[in-house]
DNA sequence: ATGACATATGAGATATGA
């Protein structure tokens, strides 16, 4: 089973990249974040033509997530619990066929958090702590499962090309990466450390602006988090950087794990 | 270097991103 996390930075400016990359690695489910438009309006119909089923959790202009699946959803979650009062479209999650039994998968778009010392950043914290309740109740259910997305977090120096330039980031802070870590620590295995180790280079973004991708300049922070029950089963993982040089590419690049 | 790029909104300039 083939499950991906993918920024698609507007999925309306993105539709033929996003549906190229889908006809070539056809995965069961895909995650994708900051669709920038409604639920209504997202091209469904195009998805639907390759065998998907769109699971939507849109939002005008900023952030929205959504599910493709060639399996339909059960038990879908629209929205990370513990504010009402939040409401941005940043989390969406469901249950999917895996084999004999069912995987939960969540597509994640944490925010970004910049600039340091505003509601921003404070949002980013509070965000991330609903997060880190939502997956450890999660856990008690002890199935397989993948919390996968746009976590806005580089997690380890390694993980960026020039980690000092990011010192003063939302991205790289001491508080940011903690939660991230905290996460991992309830019982979380984050597929591309788990498999590719500390191998440097790896990365998921790279900035539109000052040649950020002719010079590889780029920073690793889509990640995909498996429960133990997920892990186990976890066979492959790779980092779709081709897709970076597309014509009108995102400026993220789709992360892919094979779980068997 | 509050800029470069890119997108959405809406019709010019601003907000957001990372």
């Amino acid at each position: 089973m083939i499950i991906a996390t993918w920024n698609i930075n507007s999925i309306k400016a993105r539709l033929e990249t996003a549906l190229a990359w889908v006809r070539e690695a056809k995965p069961d489910v895909l995650c994708l974040q900051e669709l920038k438009c409604e639920s209504e309006a997202f091209p469904s119909a195009a998805f639907e033509e390759l065998g998907y089923t769109c699971t939507i959790h849109g939002q005008k202009t900023y952030n929205g997530v959504a599910l493709l699946s060639k399996a339909a959803p059960e038990d879908v979650r629209r929205g990370l619990p513990g504010d009402e009062a939040d409401t941005q479209s940043r989390y969406i999650e469901a249950l999917f066929p895996f084999g004999k039994r069912m995987v939960r998968v969540a597509s994640i778009y944490l925010p970004n958090g910049n600039p340091l010392g505003t509601e921003k950043f404070t949002y980013k914290l509070g965000w991330m702590d609903r997060l880190h309740a939502h997956a450890k109740k999660l856990l008690r259910l002890e199935e397989p499962l993948v919390l996968a997305g746009d976590y806005n977090v580089i997690p380890k120096p390694i993980d960026a090309k020039h980690p000092e330039a990011w010192v003063n980031d939302a991205l790289f802070q001491p508080e940011s990466r903690a939660r991230f870590r905290e996460l991992q620590i309830l019982g979380f295995t984050e597929a591309v450390r788990a498999l590719a180790g500390d191998q440097p280079g790896l990365y998921t973004f790279w900035d539109y602006q000052a040649g950020a991708w002719q010079k590889n300049n780029g920073i690793r922070i889509d990640h995909l988090l498996l429960s133990p029950q997920a892990a186990d089963h976890l066979k492959a993982v790779r980092i779709d950087k081709h897709v970076r040089g597309w014509e009108k590419p995102s400026d993220h690049v789709p992360v892919v794990i094979t779980l068997a």
